[in-house]
DNA sequence: GTTGTGACATCGC
DNA sequence: CGCGATGCCACAA
């Protein structure tokens, strides 16, 4: 099973990634995308690569994810549970912690949607 | 050495 | 809002 695209130092990245699913609370979900821009790309990493690749890096991570991490709360921007093997089972567990699903099997992230920190900046004044 | 793939995101119509 | 196409890196056979 291929990293793919492991950076300079996969190990670490995995952990930050694992880091940040750990602080998702339950009941929201977390994005790929958003993940990847809340960690900073290695150094050697040009910033265009990362764009592409981090979200694709998480996943990678998340294959490898640990049981501790709560994996289930990591979808795609499109608030779906990506294609793979367990998807039921995951979709399951989100709605045992109170995330709704809609009718075509995707989670209303402006509602679910999880709101990291840094991820959070001030809202543009409507001038 | 080449080919294929891999838990995605974003842009355009 | 949905669908289709594209971008990019590294590892494995």
């Amino acid at each position: 099973m291929p990293s793919f695209t492991s950076p300079p130092d996969p190990i670490i990245f995995n952990h930050q990634v694992w880091e940040i699913v750990y602080q998702v609370p339950a009941g929201q979900v977390a994005t790929y995308g958003q993940i990847a821009r809340m960690i900073p790309a290695p150094e050697g990493v040009q910033a265009k690569a990362y764009a592409a690749l981090g979200p694709r890096w998480v996943g990678s991570a998340m294959a490898k994810c640990p049981e501790d991490v709560p994996w289930q709360r990591v979808v795609n921007s499109k608030g779906e549970i990506s294609l793979r093997p367990g998807a039921e089972h995951q979709r399951r567990l989100l709605e045992e912690e109170g995330v709704l699903f809609d009718e075509r099997g995707r989670i209303n992230l402006k509602i679910f949607g999880w709101k990291s920190s840094i991820d959070e900046p001030e809202q543009p004044h409507l001038l």
